[in-house]
DNA sequence: TCCATTATGTAGCGAGTGCTACAATACTTG
DNA sequence: CAAGTATTGTAGCACTCGCTACATAATGGA
């Protein structure tokens, strides 16, 4: 019918399409084959093996991460870093990013585990984050290197904590960071402003 | 042979140990059975279904990390809060404690899905942290409760960066964090001490 | 002791797993 | 067109999955 002959590049997009829905657990050949409007047969043919495959997948999402992070680059900076925080917190709440930060939980345990390939998406991923971050830095921070690590650390901790009911936890531990030690205001409002969580 | 007869009581032990050093993720019957010493069949006998076996396990683990927690109270306050930090993430790198960080990852990834039982017990385990890490919090802190949740985002934080390989980024952030403002030295000291990784 | 409840073993079912053997097609190159 | 290679379909293998039917043993109360 189509003759569109298969390969990785083809495939790549509409797999991960799917695990990004469905996760990586529970992802099979069978499943993954469907979504992609293929057989397991050709899967295997066009990538060897899940092992590879599963890799050869987590390399291309962290890809598009990087991909969707350039595009979220904006030209005016912000004042401080308490109002970098905010923007990057809001960026990470948009819908269109919270399936891809599910999926995230499983990389991370992935990585954890030393499953093959997890690491290295993770690794790339944070990589590009950190560089992002830096470029999204006040223009007269006293140090934006060491200030990018330090809201970078701060942003993953409260993902986590929101991910597991503790969101309330994150954002009165952020009250009482030096992040809010002068103008706590727009910094509190914003906190609250995606507080769906416990 | 035997004539202690099986429970879920006398089981989960034996599973908890299974799961900490196996994972959850392709925890099944079988091989849990057989950690156990029992079968596939007398397990579904004592849970009903494997859904509410992972849900008591994770329950029963969560209470093994509350009794954990209250062991390591120490008499002894620290003076700061960076001495504070210090010492948790002391606390968070020893040996026997990798295993447990290892099955937290796939705890939070559950809770991410919606998996029954994940957030409830993540939830669980994140209360008793917090409520654990107020009670030694330096006695003259200004705010513990605020305190206490801002060290403990940046701790999961520095936790998740770090099983991704990117120890040295939380470790640089701290260093341009207020936990280092004043008294570096002490800080930097005993970040590198575990610093393994990237 | 008899009986009812509880606990355990054995065997297997239907579905799903990753993967392969074999054959058929499509495409490219001579 | 012929030949060879790249791609795809069909069927199936050996295995594991959660779970169940059925029978047996152990236990405890009458």
């Amino acid at each position: 019918m189509q003759t569109n002959r298969l390969s990785r590049e083809t495939l790549l997009p509409m797999l991960a399409a799917h695990v990004i829905q469905h996760g990586l657990g529970g992802a099979s050949l069978r499943p993954l084959a469907k979504a992609a409007g293929t057989s397991d047969r050709m899967l295997i043919y066009h990538f060897g093996n899940k092992e590879t495959l599963i890799s050869d997948l987590l390399e291309y999402v962290a890809g598009i991460y990087s991909a969707a992070l350039e595009a979220a680059i904006e030209e005016s900076r912000p004042k401080t870093r308490q109002e970098c925080f905010a923007r990057i917190l809001t960026q990470a709440r948009e819908p269109a990013m919270q399936a891809f930060l599910v999926l995230w939980w499983e990389i991370v345990a992935g990585a954890a585990r030393g499953l093959p390939g997890y690491k290295k998406a993770a690794d790339q991923m944070m990589t590009k984050q950190l560089a992002w971050l830096e470029t999204q830095m006040p223009q007269d921070d006293p140090d934006p290197a060491g200030g990018a690590r330090y809201l970078m650390t701060l942003m993953e901790g409260t993902l986590m904590l929101g991910t597991v009911g503790h969101a309330r936890t994150a954002r009165e531990g952020l009250l009482a960071s030096d992040l809010s030690s002068e103008n706590s205001s727009d910094l509190a409002g914003d906190l609250a402003a995606g507080g769906a969580g416990d």
